[in-house]
This record gives C-alpha cells, sequence and structure tokens, in this order.
DNA sequence: GTCTATAGTCGGATAGAC
DNA sequence: GTCTATCCGACTATAGAC
C-alpha cells in the first residue's frame, strides 16, 4: 500500500467525493483530520470514537463517513497527515534528515552529522507542539501494528533509522548496513523516544515540570556523549 | 460460541489434599488472572473484552465479576501480579537489582555493577518468555497511566530507575540525586526497552527472526559500551 | 455537503437458579 | 462457586431528507 510521495492524501474508499478538487469541504475535512489526529494521538484506535472527533470538529457523525469512509480509512488518513508533516518539517529544520544521504562523509565529518540530525529529531520530538500530539500516535502503531502501519513504518521509521545506522557504520569505516550500527541507531532512537514518547514519565522521574530548550539541551548533550562514545574505542 | 472442553477442567487438577482452607476457587481466579495478563499485555484497556478473557479462562463471563468486581478490578490485579513475580524473577537472578543498594561502592564497583544490573534486566525482559507478556501491559500503562499506573510506577519503574541512576551517579562521585545521572539513567534503559516493548519493531530493524541469547548479548555490549562512556571523560 | 433518525452490533454488568 | 439468561448503554455505519 506503500503510494508514492505524491498522492499521500486522498483516497480512501471514498464514493465520489473529494476528487474534485479543494472545494468549500476542503475546510471540513482539515477540521476533522485536526480532530482525529488529536484524538488518535491520546488514545488507542478502539478507545477513541467517531463520535467524540464529530463534536471535537463540529460536524455531524455521517460527515467523517462521507471524506474518509469508515474509521479505519480517517485513521490511515491521519498517518498521511503526520508523514507529510514530518517532511516538511524536517526539510525546514535545515538538515538532510528527512532525504538519503548523499555525502560521502566519514569518520569525523560523519560524527558532526549524526549530532547534527539526532538534534534536529530532538527539536522535532520535543521541540515542536504538533509532533507533542502526533508522537503517542505514531509510537502506537509502529509498537503495536495496525492499519497504519506501512505507511508510518516506510516513511518515517525505516528512513529514520537508516540515515542514523548509515553515519554510525560511516564513523567506524563499515558497510551501510552494519548490525552493529543498527543496534547502536536503535538504542540512540529510542533513547530519545524516552522524552517524547515517554514524555510524562520522563517528567516525573527527572522531576522537571516541562521540557524546555533548557532542558532539551541537558537531553542532546547526555546524546552527544553517547555519540562520542560510539567513536571511541572500548574502554576497560 | 464459548465452551470448549468443558470437562477437561473442574477438578482433575488441584492437588485436593494440599490445603484444608477455601483453596477451591484459587485455582479458577488463577486461570483469569493469566488469560487477562496476556491480553492485556496484548492490547489496550479498552480493546479487550472481558467476554474473550472469560472464554480464554474457560469460566463464563460472572465470575470475572465475582472474583474481580470489575474490568477495573481485574486490571489492577494483573499489575499487582506482575509486580510479584518481577520481583521474584529478579530475586531469583541473584541481583540485588530489585532490593534497594545498600552497598557504598562507588567509581570502579559502581561501574560493575551496573553492567551487572542491566544484564539482569535484560535477561528478565527479553530472555523470560512471561516478561514478553507483560511488557506490553507496564509500557502502555506508563506511558498512558490509567488505573494500574501508581502500582507500576511505584514498584517497578521508580526503584528500577533509581537503583540505575545512583549507580552513575557514583561512578561519577556524585549525589545520589544528580540530575545528569538521571538522564543516563532513561537512555539507558529505553535503550533496552527498545528490545522488549520495542520488539516486533527492533526484530524488523535488525533483520532478526528472533530475540535469542545470541542476539541479547550483542545488545548488551552495545550497552556496556555507553556503560563505559559514561565513565569516560567528554572527548571532543 | 451536511444534517436527523435509526438500524444493527457488541460489550459490561446484574439477577437468580443450581 | 459457577452457571444461564438478560438488560442496557454505547458505538459504527447507513438511509434518506434538505
Amino acid at each position: 500500500m506503500s503510494r508514492k510521495t505524491s498522492a499521500l492524501r486522498k483516497k480512501a474508499k471514498v464514493p465520489a467525493a473529494v476528487s474534485a478538487g479543494y472545494r468549500k469541504g476542503e475546510e471540513t475535512r482539515q477540521r476533522i483530520l485536526d480532530a482525529a489526529l488529536k484524538a488518535f494521538g491520546a488514545a488507542s484506535f478502539k478507545a477513541v470514537t467517531t463520535r467524540r472527533i464529530s463534536e471535537a470538529a463540529d460536524v455531524s457523525l455521517p460527515t467523517l463517513q462521507y471524506y474518509f469512509g469508515d474509521k479505519e480509512g480517517l485513521y490511515r488518513a491521519c498517518a498521511e497527515t503526520i508523514v507529510e508533516r514530518y517532511r516538511g518539517h524536517m526539510a525546514m529544520a535545515g538538515t538532510r534528515a528527512a532525504a538519503p544521504l548523499k555525502t560521502r562523509c566519514v569518520g569525523e565529518a560523519a560524527r558532526a552529522q549524526l549530532k547534527a540530525v539526532i538534534e534536529a529529531l530532538g527539536g522535532f520530538l520535543v521541540g515542536s507542539k504538533e509532533a507533542q500530539l502526533w508522537t503517542p500516535f505514531v509510537h502506537r502503531e509502529l509498537r503495536d501494528p495496525g492499519p497504519a502501519f506501512e505507511i508510518l513504518y516506510e516513511n518515517l521509521w525505516r528512513p529514520g533509522v537508516e540515515l542514523i545506522a548509515r553515519l554510525i557504520a560511516r564513523i567506524w569505516d563499515r558497510p551501510d548496513d552494519d548490525p552493529d550500527a543498527r543496534i547502536r541507531a536503535l538504542l540512540l532512537i529510542f533513547g530519545l523516544l524516552a522524552f517524547q514518547p515517554g514524555r510524562s514519565l520522563s517528567l516525573r522521574t527527572m522531576r522537571w515540570s516541562s521540557i524546555g530548550p533548557e532542558e532539551l539541551a541537558k537531553v542532546l548533550s547526555s546524546l552527544d556523549a553517547q555519540i562520542d562514545a560510539i567513536a571511541a574505542p572500548v574502554s576497560t
């Protein structure tokens, strides 16, 4: 089901609706999508009711059906929206993080870029208010595959992990698909995720009341140390 | 619909001579608990139906009510069971991991013990087949506080994080509640969690078909390197 | 395009027999 | 202690008017 970058938006199994371009309903559609994003971010697919979404979006229930076919279609549409906005965000972040890595950097340069990527990712996850909303959705879906798994895996997770794993491999001057590099990539990413999908737990653990630029800086500093450790030979 | 092998259960199991008192329903209670543990491990509170649990446990629906009051009571009972078994498991693991740290170890010794704790924890999370069942339950509940949050936070999460944070602080010879040590503790723990609550995602990422002793060793080796990095001064 | 009304389903909990 | 039978509320989805 992996559609190309182009038509990530429309196309549920909607009868004859959206296909006619940007009409008046486009704004309604967006309102529903926003409400759904918020709702599915806060609770599981089963726990979220289409009723509440329709109320939050200030439309009647059948309107959801009209635009997205059924609950699952709406769910998938949410995933697609997240992917779109993630790309936009990362592109704006002035990083090549979202794009496949072209530069042939190794060693020192790779380490610097890895830090940049982690910083951009951290800024996105922890810094942006939107991401704070979607992150639980993405996290849940990836851990517990549902109707939107493939969309998120192929467009968010895989590119992210592979970029980071590749950079680590280059620090070591090993092949791009080096397994050890992948392990390190997972450790790094999940570590970062402690402060976003795991935000509330980390807040309580750290006795922070929020994660602002100051707190984020501390986290990134620890992650940088971890990255430096990757480059260093094992000490005993 | 439900009943499968009604004849199979009932009396055949409990060694009847053992206990004098009201041991009769205890076995039924346990069967329900096991089924619930499995169900709540696999899906959210909302998504799990008491009907399915009762079917899996091979009892009728009202029996759940009889033993646990309502769905939420059963949920809480699951959390308590997990805490109990976790303690037993960690105690058996030959580690002081579950108990408050008494030894006044610092520096080198603290580092060694930290590695031991992480190894024990890794063995428990990834190695044991039971933990594989509960982990999603615990993870979900901690990330997304529900009726069982306090039980799990106070008895699992907090002791675990504090032990690890304290050991890191001692490596640095800093106060037990050092914030940086806590950050590192979170990074370490969440890194490890990549391979248990995040198991399926990691399997796919690593292209592993399972996480056996061999894979676990590799993960622990990377975590050890991370621990060593904690001790090392920052390199640039 | 958006609504009201309703069909159809399912899940949690209770009553009361045995 | 464990069952059968049943109630009632809540949810998804559809039909059809405007």
